[in-house]
DNA sequence: AAAATAATTTAAATTATATTTCAATTTTAT
DNA sequence: ATAAAATTGAAATATAATTTAAATTATTTT
């Protein structure tokens, strides 16, 4: 859990080149979700050499070796965020859509154990509560 | 919970042509959950000259109109299914692409609870579980 | 260190999914 | 029945992602 993104592609055994140390640096230094154009963009502005291209197959990549978490939000574009964070959820306020991260280590267990009963082991979930913010007195 | 797909939508006074007829009738009778290809596919069966752009038209209308659910499944493909149904949620086996329905009262009334602990009037969610298998003995 | 081998890169082409255009047709309203 | 409006099919277009192929870069072998 302390390992740089560069540090657990090396442990991989993945081939570093600059184009993926440069991917590589901007997701470990942001908080946000940038999809492969933001990233493309981002990395544009430190190597502007750089090719759109890379950018797909390098988050593929790093994705397939589990470096990145593909983040999926329905509106068609993939987005990556480190996967060597602590895990969360999501609820959205539809009212301002407003996003605020959670974790509950009940509602994890319960999942697993739901996939278990299913006869399957748990590989990955996604959940989004959708609310509105409680009316104060 | 009664109505037909059908019925719903003369409800919400959508003109149903003979294309969206056929497509509300599939959509009523299955229990898996079509992707755009397969619904024309099971549709071009019915009447061979509906086009695969009336298919995708008719699949965002109704999405649009709250007759259908979208569901995304990571695949890159949207699949449909009636959202006129008891709620529940969805296993994804990763491997076979598979996909089983359940529901769970226990992690329903959680996701209440959580929404509530942080200020929210839980509206809805969206629970997708991906997993693999266990293997038997 | 130089040559040989292997992997990666760019740019363009291609694929896959979804949407839009437009003339023709169908449906609804008058 | 006629006019107006919406829908349709086929093709074109849009968008996201992947692949191809020649050139480049990195690694390994000698």
């Amino acid at each position: 859990m302390s390992e740089t993104i560069l540090e657990r592609c090396e442990i991989k055994g993945l081939r570093m080149t600059n184009q993926r140390k440069i991917i590589a640096g901007i997701i470990e230094n942001t908080f946000d979700h940038p999809d492969v154009e933001e990233l493309y963009n981002r990395a544009s502005a430190i190597d502007d050499s750089i090719s759109i291209a890379t950018v797909y197959r390098t988050v593929k990549l790093f994705e397939e070796s589990g470096i990145l978490d593909k983040l999926e939000f329905g509106d068609g574009r993939a987005r990556y965020e480190n996967a060597d964070r602590e895990h969360h959820d999501h609820l959205i306020d539809i009212n301002s859509g407003k996003v605020i991260e959670f974790v509950d280590n009940e509602i994890e267990k319960l999942q697993e154990l739901i996939a278990l009963r299913l006869g399957y082991e748990l590989r990955g979930h996604k959940l989004e509560l959708y609310g509105v913010p409680i009316k104060k007195a």
